[in-house]
DNA sequence: CAGTGTAAAACGAACGTTCGTTCCTTGACT
DNA sequence: AGTCAAGGAACGAACGTTCGTTTTACACTG
């Protein structure tokens, strides 16, 4: 089928990036082999190697798309007009990586993503801006908050940011690996600290 | 050297996982082939898969051991007499997983394991149980510093506890992943969100 | 104490498999 | 007829593991 359209040319990287998200997910990166990619997109050998040069690429490929969808959400709840209550925003939050942490969601591909970077320089170049990104929107709404005077006006916000970025993934590996909470009983946590009796100074 | 002393065949297993735990820690699990780690113990083949039977028990053995080592320190500050204020107690897990954070600790390993455990229903309950564990220390410190009055009455420990928790993977993963800050900082950002001005309810 | 038998520890060549990738061929569309 | 997406056989390398051989330390004899 030669000079195909370009909508035709997209499709064929999606489904074989689909193709490979599903075999990632199932089986990791280094225990899903380059046939169990083409068979499950129903391709050939030549055909896949025609869109992704080497099955690293495959790899990178999906990790960006995997949590480059994170981020949008995290921009949206930094810069909600008019600025949302801290509880609020960490329940959306929660809800998000709650409906990603399944067998079916990506979260199970990040921590993948984590182990991978810690071989791979570009990737793990890649990982510390993202997260730098995620951490500065916490950072953001951290500092909204304390102009709500929903924290001490002294307080350093970057830190606090940091530990509210922290939550999030603290959260979802404990859902996944340890049977954690559901996102309700979590905010209850949170609500129930930021109530705290003052004891800090 | 047949007929050898039990602390000679100890040694030599510590030999073995030593030397695995350093190629692990430098290439991951799958990357790195039995060769490099019998190369990296200076022994041979024969002579590794007669203390374990296989990679995949190497893998396990190195697990186990990995995550082992903080329970204890959790059971400790869980237990302690008299019970410890909360932003003390959340301040030496933090030093101890910020020690744990070098290219030389633990935590790169147990991301590796996290990954693993994905794949591997047996290593997954290992992981589920342990870090269950790991929870109930946290909750039990939530326990105490309610009675302490640093929380709420009526909040919910358990949830708390998890939240607790939650904080210290959350910490971990910036640090080692994203240019997090250090462990001091952190723990400023944890006493402004305890010091919150009492929005939630 | 010397000599010898033996069981166990260590060795490492070799095996069958599977890997990621290459590259030539095929055939549908312009 | 020409172009190019798609196909798939084939390749060399590297994998985890097996297994027959060699080396070693100790027990036992005289």
């Amino acid at each position: 089928m030669p000079r195909v359209s370009d909508e035709h040319l997209a499709a064929r990287r999606r489904q074989i990036l689909d193709a490979a998200r599903r075999c990632f997910l199932r089986n990791g990166f280094h225990a899903t082999s380059m046939q169990d990619v083409i068979s499950e997109a129903g391709l050939s050998v030549g055909a896949v190697y025609r869109y992704f040069g080497s099955k690293h690429e495959l790899v990178t490929s999906i990790a960006e798309s995997v949590l480059d969808g994170a981020d949008e959400l995290f921009a949206t709840l930094a810069a909600a007009e008019p600025p949302l209550p801290l509880v609020e925003a960490l329940d959306r939050a929660l809800q998000f990586v709650e409906s990603q942490t399944g067998p079916d969601g990506v979260f199970p591909l990040a921590i993948q993503v984590w182990a991978e970077s810690l071989r791979d320089p570009a990737l793990a170049e890649f990982i510390t801006r993202l997260y730098g990104r995620f951490r500065s929107r916490f950072v953001e709404l951290a500092r909204r908050a304390q102009q709500a005077g929903e924290l001490p006006a002294d307080a350093d916000a970057e830190a606090v940011g940091a530990v509210l970025f922290g939550l999030i993934p603290g959260f979802a590996l404990q859902r996944v690996l340890a049977a954690g909470p559901d996102p309700k009983t979590y905010l209850d946590g949170i609500r129930a600290l930021l109530a705290g009796h003052g004891v800090a100074e």
